[in-house]
RNA sequence: GGCCCGUUCGUCUAUCGGUUAGGACGUCAGGUUUUCAACCUGAAAAGAGGGGUUCGAUUCCCCUACGGGCUGCCA
């Protein structure tokens, strides 16, 4: 099996964690079956959409790891969709129509008020020639619909098994508007075609749509591809996807200090009936890939979910891979910080805390000044190694007779200003005599 | 309104008529770290409701409730 696929946003918003899903679904597909996966960019609609944002989806993409083998911009198409529009409507398949939007509007109000599907009535259908010369000399401009062929369409779907749309309960769809521009429909489908797609993986809010799109692959005449459809993302609470999670982009996750295969393990995994755990890499996602291990519920995604994830692949992050991040976030503090640092952060956004803890400066928090004043009298001198913590809190247990938490916590709250953080050997060893001296008197240092 | 889909521990889910209803994450408890976090171990925790079918239903059928998708000159 020889498997194409295709991921097709449109450059008219950012990439956001659902068009995230579905390229990684079909990149994942693809990678199992050696495939090609493919970036379309859909930008038929020249008004909405913008080089600003292409621009950031490709680069969303690469950041992520999806890489595409093949690419292809629909607004540089237009001859095709032409062709395929003509013999469309050579074959009387696409028909002109002439109802303005408020007409539309209210004909589908009329036909829910009285119970009825909101189906088009076709009247476009039953002009002549004369009806609509005198239409046009109006001033106005038809859109063009497909005319439906009102069977059943019935496919068998990779997610959902068997499918049947009634296409008969639908509207012909529109494929052009007044002004001329392609609708989503039929270019998709043409270069669905063209392109030899062999899979069409999406969410489920296109279900209906493939039941149209089936009826033009067959007009336009190409093979009809396979198709797979996933259940929708939904909120944490169940609900539909919020801003803080579904429009969640991919520029935000980046932002927001999160890494590629936390973002990628989580989306591969979510709705599906293996765990939600972090893998090593896409490939690894690849191999795991399997049709019968998608739900046929709406997948939950939820942000603590993803941060808890990303927590993970930080905290065994090697240091030499995780240097470039620190230097971005100004906390390259060696080594010892890191692995020191790391267990105490969720996203990279956290690891400038910890890195001011040591370079200072940072207020104490001190509730026992006597405490503090007879623990600065114990503070070993310089140079500090990695024992001197524990020679330094041996002193202060003998002399203040305090232990456990008692010891430690005034300690952690005087050198770091925190209740809690990374071990505190490494720390104050970082952190040196200087400072230690004058946090331990409630300086800010 | 119509068509389609869904509903199992808090969450994501396994189970393809008979199971102590399993796992993962989270939660809680222990351990470890002479502190917190991290880490390790253990525990608690579930079939929306109502009818059928069946010797036996989480599993099959119907109804209800709830949720989602579609019903665009959006994609």
């Amino acid at each position: 099996m020889s498997v194409r696929v295709r991921i097709a946003p449109s450059p008219t918003g950012k990439l956001h964690v659902g068009n995230v899903r579905t390229a990684l679904m079909n990149w994942l597909f693809a990678r199992q079956h050696q495939g090609v996966f493919m970036l379309r960019i859909d930008d038929t609609d020249l008004a909405r959409s913008t080089k600003e944002f292409e621009e950031a989806i490709l680069r969303d993409f690469k950041w992520l790891g999806l890489e595409w083998q093949e690419t292809a911009k629909q607004s540089e198409r237009f001859d095709d969709y032409d062709r395929a529009r003509d013999a469309l409507v050579a074959q009387g398949l696409l028909y002109p129509c002439y109802e303005t939007e408020d007409e539309l509007d209210r004909k589908r109000k009329i036909a829910q008020s009285r119970n009825r599907p909101p189906v088009y009535d076709r009247a476009a259908l039953s002009l002549t020639g004369d009806d609509r010369k005198k239409l046009e000399a109006e001033g106005r401009k038809p859109h063009w619909r497909f005319k439906l062929s009102g069977k059943r369409v019935e496919w068998t779907d990779l997610v959902r098994g068997p499918v049947s749309i009634d296409t008969a309960s639908l509207s012909d769809p529109v494929l052009i508007r007044a002004d001329g521009a392609y609708l989503y429909t039929l270019p998709s489908v043409v270069d669905d075609r063209d392109f030899k797609m062999s899979h069409i993986i999406r969410g489920e809010d296109h279900v209906t749509n493939t039941g149209v799109q089936v009826e033009i692959f067959e007009a336009i005449g190409g093979p009809v591809p396979a198709f797979g459809h996933f259940p929708l993302l939904s909120g944490a609470d169940g609900g539909k996807l919020s801003k803080r999670t579904g429009s969640l982009s991919v520029e935000d996750l980046r932002e927001g200090g999160f890494e590629p295969i936390a973002v990628l393990s989580c989306l591969a995994k979510i709705g599906t009936s293996d765990p939600v755990q972090i893998r090593a890499s896409l490939d690894e996602l690849a191999a795991e890939f399997s049709w019968d291990k998608i739900g046929r519920a709406s997948a939950r995604f939820d942000a603590d979910e993803l941060e808890r994830l990303n927590a993970q692949v930080l905290h065994a992050m090697p240091y030499e891979q995780a240097k470039p991040h620190l230097m971005a976030h100004n906390a390259d503090l060696g080594e010892l910080f890191w692995n020191a640092a790391r267990a105490n952060i969720v996203t990279w956004g956290g690891v400038g805390e910890w890195a001011q803890v040591v370079t200072g400066p940072i207020t104490p928090k001190i509730e026992d000044a006597a405490f503090a004043a007879a623990a600065l009298a114990q503070l070993p001198k310089a140079p500090y190694g990695p024992d001197s913590w524990k020679g330094f809190t041996e002193a202060v247990k003998e002399k203040t007779g305090a232990k456990g938490k008692a010891l430690f916590m005034p300690l952690r709250q005087a050198l770091t200003g925190h209740d809690h953080g990374p071990d505190m050997a490494a720390m104050f060893q970082l952190i040196g005599p200087e400072k230690a001296a004058k946090r331990l008197v409630g300086q800010a240092a």
